[in-house]
DNA sequence: CGTACAGTAAACCAGTCGGTTAAATAACCA
DNA sequence: TGGTTATTTAACCGACTGGTTTACTGTACG
């Protein structure tokens, strides 16, 4: 796993570092307290661990006997500022007025495409996708 | 997998996909040429797409031979939902004055903690985390 | 000292992931 | 009809995941 961002995700694609991170939110805490509400065993817990800690999500300290655990959100940062750039597309009204706007323009464009050098490999002619209705099998 | 936001950030755990999806912001296209950016035959991409789309994340229709794709950003609405509770540990000042009361609360609890009944188990003494400089081994 | 406790490491296992190649399906086109 | 193009399916592979059990390392404490 190269990239900081594919790490991050990784490590939120789990439940139960989900919710490890949810209860570090709440305040620092050792290891045996982390893994009190999993069904689990405590190396199962503790590769949990290590695999937020890889992600930078969490530090470890040493107190005696204890790891303390605590959130260190910064990869979050950069995950929200990825998922941001497509806030346009799941707010609403935007997306509508952007989807009418590029149907605009690609009327206006095929409208005066017969002349036009046909680039790359198949742009399909563009009727839309059908909103899901023709998919076939998959129930 | 059971939960959407699981599905939902592994898909996005893979920078192939996240390309796609960036691909796919500029508006619908079909499958080779999404494939078309990528050194993996055209198989890997069709997965890659399918994982996508079962987390919803794209919508796919048939326009003769050609399988349009279309982003739906609508999961990320979600995930950006889950990641934004945790926006104030990542805001600077929030965060340092968060730890500031939290040490506070605590410096005072312990103060008055020698009579009480011990909860739990093992809550540890809480002096800190040290930063990662005690880490020992792994690089 | 020895014992109990907190946590990690090692070895193992089944299942998933990301990729491959080869073959099948589906639609167009001549 | 048969061929070309777009895409998916099938079978396979090595690597990683998420879990287990068992054994080990520290540290505290009687």
């Amino acid at each position: 796993m190269q990239d900081h961002l594919s790490t991050t995700f990784a490590a939120l694609a789990d439940p139960t570092r989900r919710a490890i991170l949810a209860r570090l939110a709440l305040g620092e805490t050792n290891v045996s307290e982390l893994a009190e509400p999993f069904a689990m065993s405590m190396p199962a817990v503790s590769k949990h661990l290590k695999v937020l800690e890889r992600a930078g999500l969490i530090a470890r300290g040493r107190e005696a006997q204890w790891r303390p655990c605590r959130l260190n959100a910064s990869p979050l940062k950069e995950a929200a500022g990825w998922i941001e750039e497509y806030r346009r597309f799941w707010t609403p009204y935007i997306d509508a007025l952007e989807r009418h706007l590029d149907r605009m323009k690609l009327a206006e464009s095929t409208r005066k495409a017969s002349a036009t050098t046909r680039r790359k490999a198949a742009k399909p002619k563009r009727t839309g996708i059908r909103k899901r209705k023709t998919r076939s099998k998959r129930s």
